[in-house]
Formats: structure tokens, C-alpha cells, sequence
DNA sequence: GAGAGTTGCTACGGTATCGGTAGCAACTGG
DNA sequence: CCAGTTGCTACCGATACCGTAGCAACTCTC
């Protein structure tokens, strides 16, 4: 198995609507991170979490269980983990937020 | 004071980098929730509560405080509160999510 | 000015999630 | 055989979160 315990399936999309399972899949620790770290290229788990401040590997799994589930992230055997097609496009998106990230930085304080 | 509490300053930003203080807060639960939830207008306490499923008032509390904080959010007597002109701007980036949202949830089954 | 209805917000206790360390099985290269 | 990787799990203490109840302040209406 694939770590597919899915700890809730989606938390709180009582919805159904997409945008709902998607914040709140990116709603929790280190999920925006991972694939912020991944942006650039492929990462072993472990270097991966020592780009997550060496985040606790349980967590690290489970949130790498959630996006490889969700299809945005890839184990590719001898390379690591990478995003894949539509990692790499929701990664376009936020890769936005950096923009923006410097920009708010800079006016408050 | 306006809940200044700081859990953390910001979690786990070593690196200084906007990016990362931005992902931080974001990562946190409900609040890409609130921002999103906020996007068409001014809600009050009450009202943005049961928008983001009835999160405890004291969650609720704690991420309307950071968002306040960063200049995010701000509360505007008699009228609840609302996205600052910075809010505004980065619920734009994030309503790109909304049609990627989409395209995903079409895909995966 | 008493009551009902708002508002934003807090306190409390239980629970789920997260964090930190240790370590396993499998593979690779000597 | 041994050292050094790899992905990943188990354990357990710490923290964030949830659910309910309720408060003080304000606005109505009568």
C-alpha cells in the first residue's frame, strides 16, 4: 500500500466543491512547504525533510501519503520524490505567492 | 490588545525568507479557509464562523488574530471584518486555485 | 429601562495532530 | 561482511485543535 490510510478522507468538505478539498489539503503543516521544496526538482525523503527544518518523518509520510494520493506528488524509484504533472502546476500557482510573499514583507515592518 | 499572543513569531522560519513566513501562515488550519471565505466581502464573527463549518470561536480567534497581524484582515466596526487591500491581493493569487481546483478534482476518479 | 437579540471573544476539558528520537528492512558498493 | 545509503514505522511527550458554554458590550423594541 501506498500509506492510503486516509485520515479523513477530506477534512470538513462537507461541500464537495474542489476548491475545498484543496485548502484544506494545503491547509495543514508542511503540505504548502513540500511542495514549495519540490519546485525545483526531484528529493529523497530525506533530503527532503532536512529542507522541511527536519520535520518528524511520520509527519513528513503523511503528508507525502496525502499528495501522492491526491496525485500531485510522485516516488520515482533511484530518483525520490518529485510533483508531477499536476504538482507542478498547482506549484506554478503558488510559486505566485512568492511574488507577492516580498512584496508584503517588505510594507509591514 | 488585538490577540498579539505570537504563538511563534512565525513557525519555523530560520531562513528569514517572506515565502516562508507566508506558506507558515498559511499552512495553519482555516486560514487559507477565512481568506478564501472572505473574498466577496466583509463577514462578521459569527457569520465567517459558520462559513468555515462552525470552527471553534477560540481557532476562529487565534487566525483572525494572525491575519490581523500580518495586515491581512482587519475588522471594521459595525461592518465585521474584511480583507485589507494586502488580503485582497493575495485572495486574487489564491482564487487561481479555485480553477486549478477544478481541472484536479475532474481528473483524480 | 427591562428584555431580547445581536456583536466579538474567552475558558475549559477532551481529543486529534504534531514533534523528536530511535530504529527497522531493503538496497548498494566495496 | 560491513558500512552507508534509501524509504519508512513505532513509540511517546508536547502542542494545536475541537466542542460547548458563557460573558461583556452594544443595539434594538417596547
Amino acid at each position: 500500500m501506498v500509506a492510503s490510510k486516509s485520515p479523513r478522507a477530506v477534512r470538513g468538505s462537507t461541500t464537495g466543491r474542489p476548491i475545498m478539498l484543496l485548502l484544506d489539503l494545503l491547509g495543514r503543516r508542511w503540505t504548502l512547504r513540500i511542495l514549495y521544496e519540490l519546485r525545483a526538482g526531484s528529493l529523497t525523503f530525506r533530503a527532503l525533510r532536512s529542507r522541511c527544518e527536519e520535520v518528524s518523518p511520520s509527519v513528513l509520510n503523511a503528508r507525502i501519503g496525502e499528495l501522492r494520493e491526491a496525485g500531485l506528488v510522485d516516488l520515482q524509484s533511484g530518483e525520490g520524490y518529485a510533483l508531477t504533472a499536476w504538482g507542478t502546476e498547482l506549484g506554478e500557482e503558488l510559486m505566485a505567492l512568492d511574488g507577492f510573499a516580498r512584496r508584503w514583507a517588505r510594507r509591514r515592518s
